[in-house]
DNA sequence: TTGACAACATACCCGGTAGTATGTTCATCA
DNA sequence: TGATGAACATACTACCGGGTATGTTGTCAA
């Protein structure tokens, strides 16, 4: 039996263990505090540890980062891919696919808002140009996801149950309303899974209103 | 003749030129790598100065910052306060709000940007107590701002052409989506008026859909 | 003409932080 | 049972950036 196949032991377990809390404890400091203004020791103080464990699994912030952004799309493609390669009529899949991206914003939060500030970084301190390549992989990750969106909204449109020109433009806004609740949601003190749903209902609902409204009569 | 009530001098008008230049240099630099990872050399260097010039006119990283967000809540006042006192029925006079809101954020896009920055940063940084106190009222300034829209949309699901429950829930769903721009917008070049306004219509009318749309019919 | 001050530039200090180098502990395996 | 290495903690370095202290130059007023 060869190492790579043998089973996982509790040493191989504990590992992975801590490796996750680390990239949750991340997530959750720089959807607080942003990219720059987070240190390693921050990271750390929040586990009760110090800079030695982030840097044993970690080689750097930026890496770390890029992490914590590529398990936050790893989530979001698990959950919706499946739905996007359904066959059918565009405008339930495209209900389901957008409840599912919202319930993803809200329950995995601090993972969404660090995608969010990445792809805010664009241009930001990636000094070393190896760094520039993996970002540019990351925000490739984000933009195949968002393509399983548009294969949809453009069938949508043939289907005649969306209506809009520049779907670029229209994707944006789309996104943005799907992705608002990583902004102002916030779970309350024994929210239920029923109240969570239908509050990413109310917000797949205004999302869906913006794409089939005919929009531009004057006022 | 007093002092205050004599015209400005050209030694007036080139300190205010000199502050204006300033804010829009570090408006520009917050944009476009965000607060923190901004330094004050960086805001200097973009304007072919040094630390000193800065220093001169502002007391602090905080404060220059503090006067950004002011100068671009200033403007959306400006433009939408006098259409929000209008009276008549709500839909029309949103939809005239809606649309000098959307202009004014792909305008002055770099403070409007700012603004949304120091939204963000709720909790961050502000170590002193007194820099507490002016971000808070930062913070109240963008809540009043808020609050001519919520006074419409009320009046507008009065009034039956809009429907929503949650008021707070749509308010952030509708001025994520007016908001928008600021985040994906960039002029082409030579870009007329009337496409500037073309693309603010459609923004619009993306919003407008989601006020108006009945929601939450199964698929 | 001169002195006073605004409007900067230059030089410097210092705290915070990314990254490193070096212990220390404990489990596992020969 | 002793050696080995993983999984950390501790101690340290280097640098960057906010803020300050101190020049320097041009303008205006008396």
């Amino acid at each position: 039996m060869t190492p790579e196949l043998r089973s996982l032991g509790v040493r191989e377990i504990a590992l992975d263990n801590s490796r996750a809390d680390i990239l949750a404890a991340a997530a959750r400091c720089f959807m607080d505090r942003g990219y720059a203004q987070t240190s390693i020791d921050d990271v750390a103080r929040s586990l009760g540890a110090t800079k030695g464990r982030i840097y044993h699994h970690f080689p750097s912030k930026g890496e770390l980062f890029a992490e914590v952004f590529r398990a936050g799309m790893d989530m979001n493609f698990a959950a919706v891919k499946p739905l996007s390669d359904l066959p059918g009529p565009a405008l339930p899949r495209w209900r389901r696919m957008a409840m599912v991206h919202v319930l993803q914003m809200m329950v995995t939060k601090p993972f969404q808002r660090a995608v969010w500030i990445g792809v805010e970084m664009h241009l930001a301190g990636a000094t070393t140009p190896e760094q520039r390549t993996v970002f540019n992989e990351l925000l490739d990750y984000r933009t195949r996801y968002g393509n399983l969106f548009r294969a949809t909204l453009l069938q949508g449109r043939d289907e005649g149950v969306f209506r809009f020109d520049d779907l670029s433009v229209t994707n944006q806004l789309m996104f943005m309303s799907l992705n608002s609740p990583i902004f102002w949601y916030s779970p309350r003190t024994g929210e239920t899974r029923a109240q969570t749903e239908a509050l990413a209902a109310r917000v797949v609902a205004y999302a869906q209103g913006g794409l089939v409204f005919e929009g531009e009569r004057a006022a």
